[in-house]
RNA sequence: GCCGGCGUGGCGGAACUGGCAGACGCACAGGACUUAAAAUCCUGCGGGACUAACCUCCCGUACCGGUUCGAUUCCGGUCGCCGGCACCA
């Protein structure tokens, strides 16, 4: 009997070898892959299995991608450390932020390379460094210069119990994506990120990207774009106008009432004495609401002003309410209302008994006692003076600019993405780099002067006011103007943790380079990423951003390419039984430390992919690993018995070899992870089988080993090495399915009568339609009665006997 | 409410463009080896009927229906689970 399989010695071995002569080095000359994981953040938790996926994904993709078509692989690794947790843990107990990341980092890297993957160290970023956010507050610098990046006072989304101002994006369900608190609204002055400028560029180009469709919807559907039109309506007695937008002007004659938003400028100006009280109280009581609040009213409430607008096509008077299912900031904050064609206008109607008029005929006919809205832009208008008759999916397209040539209004788009919320009222993140200056306003921090340090601070404690802790250090907030020299004083605001995970990607390529963010010549021969790898959870956080962060450093010249990750895989998540997230608080945590050391890292990368297909969320089992255990110990004592075989290939072993190279290969490509898996124990069988009835070739066992090096990296460098060879095997190239070694003599087809497989008989593969139906007539005998009615042959399939 | 995805053995899952459902693995059961156990190897493993056993037959991919020679796959409807959005006019 051969060496018995030996994990950890073998491990230990290739793990020191591949350090001293790493394998993927870039020679100049080799097209590059640029294949990204999303960078974690260094929690005091450390990793468990979840997160091994996702790394082990990334690297077998590498890895393949480095064999196959003999790429340099740019595969870096860094750390997303600003933010909340850090902060938490420094206010608790009185740590650094920045002490206690870099231990977690320090154990967290140390984790990272028990996978073996081909991470690139030098590379190696951190978005506290102020190296790094140098760069970050550069870009903040470069878009306040443009005009993108403003500042303005306005009620903001504000979370409680982290006690800081939040983005659009980070409030889920009206809570704080973070900690799940209810979000309120406070009123504050902020720093705002002009994202929507780059809205239609946003969407429209998610065409180009090779991403999964759920995340390419998710964005649009953020985005949300809209066409319809803005109308002006007079009021009566008045000389101003109120405009608003509507996307189905098609039914402007069904237009029989209109809302305000509480917040709307006129709102408290159309009372009128006898409204006044009520108008007011309605305003107020809406101001406190929080957006919890405002969501889960279901019920509609309202207000009736007392004044009324002037239908502008058919001088209809309409009476003008307040209510705060129409928002103040989207559109004009002011909608006309069809209660027959609209949902929520029909329930309003409904509650305060307002007129429905229809003017689309449903199924050609004015519904009688409409218990119900048609929402459907299907059907002939009606009651609708001159546009009776039209059809209104016509009318809804062509209305827009008829409205504009007729002075009405005009043609409009709107989205519903709203620009980004961008200071934070925290401690530990980047300082915005900008000084007040009572006589110039708001000047930046001159470029060379960057970074601005953090500075160090007593109490990490977020005061609560709106303020960050940074306003308490007055020898920090107390500067001099940049541009005039007059006493000012500095912004005290930090960015949001995405503010380094917008462009970090970037950097990786260039990292250690003080005069740019990135040379010319580096991003133009690294960069897009080729491969992103991460959860489905940043579809519309840390993707977008990263878009616009990208886009906006092509406009200003930074990189020639305005999207950042040409393809995108979400890996799913890996829960605890019956899919529950792994958690502390919920104890189901699986660390990977103890697997690799009873299994070895090559089996706990390979179980990974095989607990199921990596888009899906798999639920953790450890039992299943001894199976891949037992596969990779079968591989290794069929490899050991027989890698001085010099038995002359047959035509079978060569079919096989043809075959299995065919197989994995388009399972790869497929990235169906979990089957090359299951498919590589398939092969390992057959071979086994082989070798036991006649032996196995060694180029066979060469090929397997090949093709599994991806996966089980040690193992096969171990065996590549066992069967001769000199060399890495990460420096052979991936094998080419001969596809006519793979041709059969003859194929198993299944017999059936009247799509009934009755039995399974071998033919020759070039057999005739007509031999082939005689074939199986004779195998079926007296199985086979009645009149036949049709005679079927699929080549190597079936043949199928219709028979009444 | 709207949009998207999913539903297959005890379990994870497989099935290419409609063509032998349950690959591969886990668990389980029986056997071999062993003083014994572990490890390893061999065999069985969706449900039911018939049978001493083999054979054979029937049912079966959430449920109901359709298209087709043939449906896990396509179409319509119902139920359930998961995810996204959530008064965006």
């Amino acid at each position: 009997m051969a060496v018995p399989y030996n994990h950890r010695e073998i491990e230990q071995k290739w793990r020191a070898e591949w350090e001293k002569n790493p394998v993927n080095v870039n020679d100049g000359k080799k097209p590059k892959y640029y294949c990204l994981d999303m960078f974690p953040y260094p929690s005091g938790n450390g990793l468990h299995v979840g997160h091994w996926r996702g790394y082990v994904i990334s690297d077998v993709w590498s890895r393949y991608k480095m064999l196959n078509g003999g790429h340099y692989i740019i595969h870096p690794m860094g750390w997303d450390a600003f933010g909340l947790p850090a902060e938490n843990y420094a206010i608790k107990m009185g740590v650094h932020p920045a002490k206690s990341t870099a231990e977690n980092v320090a154990n967290i890297k140390k984790q990272i390379n028990q996978i073996a993957a081909l991470y690139d160290w030098d590379m190696e970023v951190n978005t506290t460094d102020p190296e790094f956010y140098k760069w970050t507050q550069w870009i903040f610098v470069k878009m306040f210069k443009e005009g993108l990046a403003y500042e303005k006072e306005m009620p903001i989304n504000w979370c409680p119990s982290c006690k800081t101002g939040l983005a659009n994006e980070e409030v889920v369900n009206g809570k704080c994506e973070r900690c799940g608190e209810d979000v309120t609204k406070k009123n504050l002055k902020q720093w705002m990120l002009k994202i929507t400028k780059y809205a239609d560029r946003l969407l429209a180009d998610l065409d180009k990207l090779d991403w999964p469709e759920k995340v390419k919807k998710m964005q649009a559907d953020w985005i949300g774009k809209s066409y319809g039109a803005e109308v002006d309506f007079a009021i009566e007695g008045r000389e101003e106008k109120i405009t608003v937008y509507t996307t189905r002007p098609d039914t402007l004659h069904g237009a029989t009432f209109m809302v305000l938003a509480p917040e709307h400028a006129m709102a408290a100006s159309l009372a009128t004495p006898e409204t006044k009280e009520a108008v007011d109280k309605y305003i107020f009581d809406a101001s406190m609401k929080s957006n919890v609040d405002r969501l889960q009213d279901k019920e509609k409430t309202g207000v009736f002003t007392g004044s009324y607008a002037i239908n502008p096509l058919n001088g209809a008077k309409v009476p003008i309410w307040l209510s705060d299912y129409v928002l103040a900031d989207y559109g004009t904050g002011a909608i006309m209302c069809v209660p027959a064609h609209d949902d929520r206008d029909f329930e309003f109607a409904k509650k305060f008994d307002i007129p429905i008029i229809q003017v689309i005929a449903k199924d050609g006919k004015e519904i009688e006692n409409m218990t119900e809205p048609y929402t459907d832009a299907v059907g002939t208008m009606i009651n609708s003076g001159e546009w009776n008759g039209q059809e209104s999916a016509v009318l809804k397209k062509e209305a827009p600019a008829m409205i504009e040539a007729r002075g009405l209004g005009r043609k409009t788009t709107n989205y519903k993405l709203r620009d980004w919320v961008f200071s934070r009222q925290r401690y530990w993140g980047e300082p915005i780099p900008i000084v007040h200056c009572p006589k110039c306003g708001c000047v930046p921090v001159p470029e060379n002067e960057l970074p601005l340090l953090l500075p160090e601070v007593e109490s990490y404690q977020p005061t609560g006011t709106g303020e960050s802790p940074l306003a308490d250090i007055e020898e920090w907030v107390n500067t001099t103007c940049p541009q005039c020299g007059a006493p000012s004083k500095r912004e005290t605001n930090t960015m949001p943790q995405w503010a380094g995970s917008s462009w970090y990607f970037l950097r990786y390529v260039d990292s250690k380079n003080s005069d740019e963010l990135v040379s010319k010549e580096k991003a133009a021969k690294y960069l897009p990423v080729d491969m992103y790898i991460g959860g489905v959870e940043h579809a519309v956080l840390h993707l977008l951003y990263s878009r616009f962060y990208t886009k906006f450093l092509y406009d200003i010249g930074v990189v020639d390419f305005d999207e950042p990750f040409t393809k995108l895989f979400n890996q799913g998540m890996i829960t605890g039984k019956n899919g529950i997230k792994m958690s502390k608080s919920k104890g189901n945590v699986v660390s990977p430390d103890d697997l690799v050391e009873d299994y070895g890292c090559d089996s706990l990368r390979m179980y990974e992919l095989f607990v199921g297909p990596p888009e899906l969320d798999s639920e953790w089992d450890d039992r299943g690993i001894d199976g891949v255990y037992r596969f990779i110990t079968r591989f290794w004592n069929l490899v050991m018995d027989h890698k001085d075989s010099n038995v002359v290939a047959t035509k079978e072993m060569i079919k096989l070899r043809n075959k299995m190279v065919f197989d994995i290969t388009q399972r790869l490509e497929n990235f169906s992870l979990n089957t090359v898996v299951s498919g590589f124990m398939e092969y390992n069988n057959k071979m086994i089988d082989m070798a036991k009835n006649g032996g196995i070739d060694k180029e066979t066992l060469k090929t397997a080993v090949t093709l599994l090096a991806p996966f089980a990296p040690h193992l096969s460098e171990e065996l590549w090495h066992e069967l001769g060879e000199v060399g890495s095997v990460f420096h052979t190239t991936w094998p080419v399915a001969d596809e006519a070694a793979m041709v059969d003599d003859e194929k198993e087809v299944a017999v059936q009568i009247n799509g009934k497989t009755k039995l399974v008989i071998k033919v020759p593969a070039d057999i005739d339609k007509e031999a082939a139906i005689a074939a199986g007539k004779e195998a079926l005998g007296d199985k086979l009665s009645g009149t036949i009615v049709k005679e079927i042959y699929v080549p190597g399939r079936i043949i199928n006997i219709v028979a009444k």
